[in-house]
DNA sequence: AGTGCAGTTGACTTT
DNA sequence: TAAAGTCAACTGCAC
């Protein structure tokens, strides 16, 4: 029989700082190794997307250069879990298996039983731990938000290596990178991955960037500065929700900023508040959150569906959030929100029509604010008021010089700015030495009366007894009570 | 200076 | 984290 030792199971908690499962291992006295599994059927998924995996190796890779001085590293395997837990329990007597619990969809929870049943047979001790405040097993939220400033607020981990003496090896399920090439073209358009840029982001926020975090913050092109950015390093784990939380309470300029930087921070509980929600109930992956909102009659048109996942809409605002968030993953809310109504509201699309092609967009994608967030916006919650955006409205308000747009649309570059918020009033005579797209001469719905179906139908189900029904259990399950 | 009126603003409601 | 509609109060202006 092999030789005896601990697991650590990494998932979406990407960094050596401030993390529980390898100070456990540190501690145990027992040799253990650090794994990271690229599992087949979760790459599979809808979800899923090379984007994210880029982000994944490269935050590995620097996890690596960190450790690299205690001879330890994060092993990779290409394998589902269950397979690769049995198949290691017969190479090595595994002692037990710390990782995060994850807050996942159905089929992370499905890998996890799958996983805990193998381990449960051996009698391996398998230690999930709590993350970013979320409770599992929560029936309702009395106490939530204490719970979540006692986490927010509990001592940093401290963790420390020891140097390893031990070499690892296993021969099966290896994970080369010749068989995943793609994995090293990570464009130089998305966020770096990876703990060093977490750190790098949050402190410029910190110093200057949060300036004019308010201000800026639904306008497309400001935000991308003024925002802290911090959203994908948090998705991955490259940092920490108390990280961030402790960072900014403790900057020296907090006293003198505190109500941009409260304001902040209660975003970064809300985030929390979400993920909490999907993880009391993943079927928000799949079925509307209030299901009398399963009865909405959509058109479901396969064409306007292609028109706006192409980014070509004829709504500049529109293609414009669309092109940049294909082009560099990430959008500030507003224009994510824009682009949900615009789908379920104009296109008159069901919302799981672009529910996955967004996540896989996203580099930032974390499922537990994914779903309920996409719900929100589509209006099937029942319990938040529908907001469908006016993306002409939204265009004059918050990209009135066009830099955005004019951005990500260069077609419309030479269009004078009245006329790239309504494109569709350019005569003959404007565009006499100019060439414009098709669709930016006629949008591919009405802008004024196509949101009127779906509008009446999302606000005549509020009085169905079933939606109120659902809404009224929802609210039980979901909404903070102190 | 007071009156009538069109247009604007803001609070509140409805979808 | 919406937008449109309603209504009353207010403003500026002509007479």
């Amino acid at each position: 029989m092999g030789k005896k030792l601990n697991i650590v199971w990494l998932k979406r908690d990407l960094r050596i700082n401030d993390h529980q499962p390898l100070f456990d291992a540190e501690k145990s006295n027992l040799d253990y190794i650090i794994i990271y599994l690229f599992e087949p059927k979760m790459m599979a998924h809808f979800d899923f997307s090379i984007r994210h995996q880029q982000f994944i190796y490269y935050s590995i890779l620097e996890m690596n250069k960190s450790l690299f001085k205690y001879k330890r590293k994060v092993h990779i395997f290409n394998s589902d879990a269950p397979i690769f837990f049995s198949y290691l329990s017969s190479k090595f007597i595994i002692n037990k298996v710390f990782s995060y619990k994850e807050s996942g969809t159905l089929i992370s929870w499905n890998r996890d039983k799958k996983v805990y049943n193998i381990l449960k047979r051996l009698n391996i001790e398998w230690k999930e731990f709590d993350s970013q405040g979320i409770i599992r097993g929560s029936k309702n939220r009395i106490g939530w938000d204490k719970n979540w400033f006692n986490y927010a607020i509990s001592p940093l981990i401290i963790n420390n290596y020891s140097v390893n003496s031990f070499n690892f090896k296993l021969n099966s399920f290896k994970f080369n990178i010749k068989d995943f090439p793609y994995l090293l073209e990570y464009p130089n358009q998305f966020q770096p991955a990876g703990e060093k840029y977490a750190f790098k982001y949050l402190k410029s926020f910190i110093k200057i960037r949060h300036k004019n975090y308010n201000y800026h913050i639904s306008q497309p092109e400001n935000s991308r500065y003024s925002c802290a950015r911090i959203s994908t390093y948090l998705s991955w784990g490259n940092i920490s929700v108390r990280q961030v939380y402790q960072c900014i309470k403790n900057a020296l300029n907090y006293k003198f900023n505190k109500r941009i930087f409260n304001s902040f921070l209660s975003r970064l509980k809300w985030r929390s508040h979400f993920i909490q929600k999907f993880e009391v109930d993943c079927s928000y992956e799949h079925s509307c959150i209030n299901r009398g909102y399963e009865n909405v009659i959509y058109q479901n048109d396969n064409k306007l569906l292609e028109s706006w996942k192409k980014g070509k809409t004829g709504f500049p605002l529109v293609d414009a959030s669309m092109r940049c968030l294909i082009n560099t993953g990430w959008l500030n809310f507003r224009m994510r929100a824009m682009l949900v109504s615009f789908l379920c509201h104009y296109l008159e699309q069901d919302w799981r029509r672009g529910v996955y092609y967004m996540a896989k967009l996203f580099l930032d994608y974390e499922p537990g604010i994914h779903f309920t967030q996409f719900q929100m916006q589509a209006g099937t919650t029942g319990i938040n008021s529908i907001r469908i955006y006016n993306p002409i409205k939204q265009s004059i308000e918050r990209d009135p010089n066009c830099i955005f747009i004019k951005k990500w649309l260069p077609e419309l570059s030479k269009i004078k700015n009245d006329f790239v918020h309504k494109p569709w009033l350019l005569t003959e005579l404007d565009l006499i030495d100019l060439t414009i797209p098709d669709y930016y001469r006629k949008p591919i719905v009405s802008p004024n009366l196509s949101n009127k179906n779906i509008r009446n139908q999302l606000w005549g189900l509020r009085k169905n007894s079933h939606v109120k029904e659902e809404s009224k259990r929802l609210l039980r399950i979901h909404v903070r009570r102190k």
